[in-house]
DNA sequence: GCAATTCACCTGTATATACAAGTGAATTTT
DNA sequence: AAAATTCACTTGTATATACAGGTGAATTGC
């Protein structure tokens, strides 16, 4: 309910590298440092360095201390190579696969990147570059979902659902985000098994049988029931 | 020196999951069950789990257990859709603009779609696409090395080393990891600043001065020189 | 028969602690 | 003056512990 400590000191620093309090290279806080100033343990204040780190905002360096990431671009003199073309001109075969598209929430980098808000809305795909059929390039996409409305407009049916399940949101915004992936009549159909009412007017309970649906819709904000278990094929 | 005890079952639990032994959305150990089998703690059987989780290599639910992911596609009916002409179509100007290049070792994820091991070679850059000058797509390539050597073509003083001088990997590596992106003239030159003997003969030493060039290489595997402190420009 | 409750299990968050090992500057030794 | 050592500080790994809260199946109550 209350957010964690460890993602409030994540928003704390995020925000001082933003607004440019704390600039590129510049060393931050250590981790005793913030430990003592929000009153947490070294191990709370060490996690939000990390996972930081490992969104690419911060930079941290054994003995050294932690530091603020260069996640902006440094050089535009790049050449953009085209893969697909070089594929060809060495007399290979080319082709492209897609395998996979989601509807997420923007991390930190990602925000940086597009210009937007953490937790504003990206469609992220996948497509493999083959020479030969065999794999050369992964590409993977984040588009600014607010640009480009209704990028996804197929059913995602195919796609398990279970990770958008299990993904920490509110309630209201993981029905959202179901209605996103499958459509409504995938999720009647699939409920139909367990001969329950229809889609989103549908209650939670138990079910002792493996391996079949699970599923739950939440009926409105504040409701006691509850979006809960995974989708399972 | 020794591998950690939470890569080990990192490893052990990827093994299992590339051999086949556990298969897609099947359910792995829980937390508990992991440390008693390696005689760790809780804590360190969870890092495992939720670093293999972060690589996309895993899917935690709370209360549920951990499952393997689904990180191969299901589906290969999806279009690819072409964001530079959906732009231009619609009446805006379109830009593609590199944010920058590097050379990196594949993780679980990325080495399961490009079919390599992980620590493989990759190259990683990313591009904006812009409408208007505001960004609409970031592009992320992952290219495998193996198949296209000297992708990187061009003096990278550019990008800040820091991130490479600070990677874990083996002495030796990482003196490799430096030739490949500061040439060896650049790295002369800088270390001319302090009036240092020749690249790859340079002896580590102390320096008090701040926000200058501090960089050491080592000579050879086994020397009692390290490669240490990170590049200051 | 259906609903509510219980219960064992699992993940998530948080603390306190310990030791290892790298860094960088100051200090001491040669 | 140059090399070696020391020392305070930092991150990395690991353990033990505690409690919160979700899950799923069994149990109980009506």
């Amino acid at each position: 309910m209350t957010t964690p400590k460890f993602t409030q000191i994540k928003q704390f620093i995020f925000e001082q590298i933003e607004s440019g309090t704390w600039s590129e290279h510049q060393r931050v806080p250590s981790e005793n440092e913030l430990a003592s100033q929000f009153g947490v343990s070294r191990m709370t204040a060490r996690r939000a360095l990390q996972e930081l780190t490992d969104e690419g905002v911060l930079s941290r360096s054994k003995g050294s201390g932690t530091f603020v990431a260069s996640f902006k671009s440094q050089s535009s003199l790049m050449e953009i190579r085209n893969i697909a073309d070089e594929v060809k001109a060495a007399g290979h075969t080319y082709s492209a696969k897609p395998v996979g598209i989601e509807k997420l929430l923007a991390d930190a980098a990602i925000a940086i990147e597009l210009d937007i808000a953490i937790g504003d809305s990206v469609y992220f795909s996948k497509i493999l570059h083959m020479q030969n059929d065999q794999p050369i390039q992964l590409e993977q996409r984040f588009v600014n979902a607010a640009l480009v409305p209704n990028y996804i407009n197929q059913d995602f049916s195919v796609i398990t659902p279970h990770e958008y399940l299990s993904k920490e949101a509110p309630l209201t915004e993981a029905t959202h985000q179901i209605e996103a992936v499958l459509s409504e009549a995938t999720i009647t159909a699939l409920l139909a098994i367990k001969a329950e009412q229809p889609c989103l007017q549908v209650k939670r309970r138990t079910w002792s049988s493996h391996g079949v649906v699970s599923l739950a819709i939440l009926t409105s904000p504040g409701d006691k029931y509850r979006l809960g278990g995974h989708l399972k094929f």
